[in-house]
DNA sequence: GTGCAAAACATCGTATACAATCTCACCACC
DNA sequence: GGTGGTGAGATTGTATACGATGTTTTGCAC
């Protein structure tokens, strides 16, 4: 089904081995394999991935244009750990920007689309139910992958490639300050949106979307907290 | 006036000289200087800036991620040449997002802040009674830097660097496919905007915003034109 | 035993070297 | 004369090497 995608991708983005090595780390960030704040060697990254450190070093530099790893002059690169700050200016720029993105994709979108919408809540919906955690993982890489869609269905190459840094950080940010256990986003919510673009009833989907945003917001604790450090020094 | 910031800058991100090559170059591309399409070879900018090939590629990997310029696996770096739709979707972008960003600006703005914008106006409107490149250039750059003030204003960095990618991408769209030769933003427009923010009226605000976005697409001529460089070839 | 200093270690920053790929000119052949 | 292939030159892709910077550890003095 994404065939098309895939060849120019191939041929376009295989442009060099650091591309693969940046898009396996990112994946790991936003499924949350690695944790905020892990310390990425370049030598380390370099082993791993049987590159030399160049590659691997290109490959955390592409991060950190994306804001997903931040480095540091002569100390390394590590994993993003976003201040509260950082986190509400995410969501921040999510709310500003998702309800134009959504107008657009409304304007273009195709039943086709909403097909593949509609599959992507239901697999979102099946790996809820499950257990364990590449369940979990693969639920949250959905999750977000409905918010990419709708950019994707916008047609503005531009938007896209914005919502896929915002998508990733907020994945680090839930990560860092998520409280429920519970899903990452309300999954009723996407169909919901759905459902009101489908009835051509745009300003009620708008409003979703920014309900749906705040509820995710609402689940986090972006209280500074000093001392974190310490407690999980402890309770590691 | 910008201590602090340039502190930071020297301390952050004086990380490599990679960065101030980006600059440099990301400077001259968006005062026109170098023209989209101009070949950037990695051996060349090294010379130029008397580094290796090493930093200098990093600068150009740099400078991709913010689309100023195309790398072409195998081939070397380009300043980039946006193609008509790729325009389009420059500044759908920025009717997307430039009115929230007014928004959360206004919301936010000091008196400080309007002095600071007016300073920028009455630079701007010099530089346009002047005569010579340079002046032209620096025009340019102020009048994409009253943008970017707002967006920093918003407080929101995230958006603001954003904002930064659009208004350079800008600059290179309207290098391609302007048609006056006046200047690139209506000059006036600007104001009109702050005098809005300052009378509280922020849809108002929001509208002029938008007109003057318009404005400046409308001076565009995006029509394909596949023969470009044939002619091109022959007028060099 | 505590605190500071210096050296050893690890890691990053940059340059250089070599391999792979592309471009273009030149020549043989049709 | 045009077409296609082949080789030299140029340019990028990747690896390795060396110097610079930060961190840790060791050892000595108090």
């Amino acid at each position: 089904m994404k065939s098309a995608a895939k060849a120019q991708q191939a041929e376009d983005s295989a442009e060099t081995g650091a591309q693969q090595i940046r898009d396996a780390i990112r994946e790991a960030i936003v499924e949350r394999r690695l944790s905020p704040g892990t310390k990425l060697s370049e030598s380390d990254v370099g082993n791993l991935f049987s590159v030399s450190r160049t590659l691997a070093r290109a490959a955390l530099q592409a991060l950190s244009y994306e804001g997903l790893v931040s480095v540091e002059k002569n100390r390394g690169a590590f994993v993003a750990y976003p201040s509260p700050e950082e986190a509400r200016q995410i969501f921040s720029a999510r709310r500003l920007v998702e309800p134009g993105i959504l107008r657009e994709a409304a304007a273009r979108i195709t039943p086709d689309d909403i097909t593949h919408l509609r599959q992507l809540l239901l697999e979102e919906g099946r790996l809820m139910s499950e257990r364990g955690q590449t369940a979990r993982r693969a639920e949250i890489k959905a999750s977000g992958d409905f918010h990419l869609m709708l950019a994707a269905i916008s047609g503005n190459s531009i938007m896209q490639r914005f919502m896929e840094e915002l998508v990733a950080r907020s994945s680090l940010v839930i990560a860092l300050y998520g409280q429920s256990t519970a899903s990452s986003c309300g999954h009723s919510e996407h169909g919901d949106i759905i459902s009101a673009i489908e009835a051509d009833e745009l300003d009620r989907a708008c409003q979703l979307m920014l309900h749906h945003i705040a509820h995710i917001e609402a689940d986090l604790d972006l209280r500074e907290r000093k001392s974190l450090g310490l407690k999980e020094a402890f309770e590691l």
